[in-house]
DNA sequence: GTCTATACGGTGATAGAC
DNA sequence: GTCTATCACCGTATAGAC
């Protein structure tokens, strides 16, 4: 449909993705975006909050459908998650230390400030607990442990791509990737 | 010294942990502080830039401290993580899943905006890793091992601290409290 | 060292013509 | 659906009296 609409959205995902949430304006979104600020407001009425609500849905969409994909290409989990891992650190050197959507900064920025955008961010996490937790599953864990492995995983790939930035290098998540891989073979022996 | 000057920084470190650093007006520090706008920057001629970076460095310090005070409350450093972790999970409960001082959520926000807070981001981890590192080394692991150890810990505590924050629960900090015992525990024996 | 007043830019948002 | 003009507000920063 309205591809202006989508246009917008994925503006407002690089940019929130780059800065953060207080430090993009909508200025920058519509000029970037080559969007004029009347229908800004006709597509998004509730204004920036909105917009940025329906950024980090879409984003956790295509992240999980991302993982998954990933996640595919092996079959034994634990070589599946580590590789991802090492592909996330690439992405993250490839975007310039950019990575990995809106969420993560998102979260951090509205905890405390907009409910509906904490809503919006837990859902979104959600959705990639989901991903890896099916991966989990397949490979034979339980339901319940699957989920709290999944969970570790996900703060592991969440921290090591905070340093990875700090740290301008991919170091940091490789490093976590290789621990990842450790861990998850000693578990699933055991 | 000036106490009024050291005032400053713990509203500052108070406001960006809880709001981020975009979010944190100057004007919000100083009625919060109780301290004139004219002090504010005979303390910080740089701005707001130079009182973040100073927030950021006590931050590290601090925290570096705490670690390594609790990690100092068992002999075995994989008793000694988890229950810091636990620590961690009670204590985000505890403040209003405010969290684990400014680091974090500064160091997302200025990475691609201000060298010189992301200079004093990265040397705030530096600072915590060494923390780590000394108890994992204290325990007979190599000091390359135990770096990367630390690394992939201080990962997890971060992205589990986004979790558990989004998720208004301390029960994802717990979840990764125990899987990265489970982690030490086996890379230990082995 | 502290206080007040102020400058100037950018913010999100709205109104109304087209 | 789109564009322009304009709004009130808040951000950081500065100047100058005290």
């Amino acid at each position: 449909m309205s591809t202006m609409r989508e246009q917008i959205i994925d503006t407002t995902s690089t940019l929130l993705e780059a800065q953060g949430y207080h430090a993009t304006g909508l200025n920058q979104i519509l000029a970037e975006s080559g969007a004029p600020k009347g229908s800004l407001y006709y597509y998004f009425p509730q204004g920036k909050e909105e917009l940025t609500a329906a950024a980090v849905e879409q984003s956790g969409k295509i992240t999980a459908e991302r993982i998954r994909a990933g996640l595919a290409t092996f079959e034994d989990a634990t070589e599946a998650i580590q590789s991802f891992v090492h592909t996330i650190a690439y992405h993250v050197e490839a975007s310039g230390f950019s990575s990995g959507g809106p969420l993560m900064i998102v979260a951090m920025e509205t905890v405390n400030s907009s409910e509906r955008l904490n809503n919006a961010c837990r859902e979104a996490y959600g959705l990639l607990l989901d991903a890896f937790q099916e991966k989990l599953v397949m490979n034979g864990q339980t339901e319940a442990r699957a989920t709290q492995l999944a969970t570790f995983i996900i703060s592991a790939i969440e921290g090591g791509t905070i340093l990875s930035r700090v740290h301008h290098s991919g170091n940091p998540l490789r490093q976590v990737a290789e621990e990842i891989g450790l861990f998850l073979q000693s578990v699933c022996k055991g």
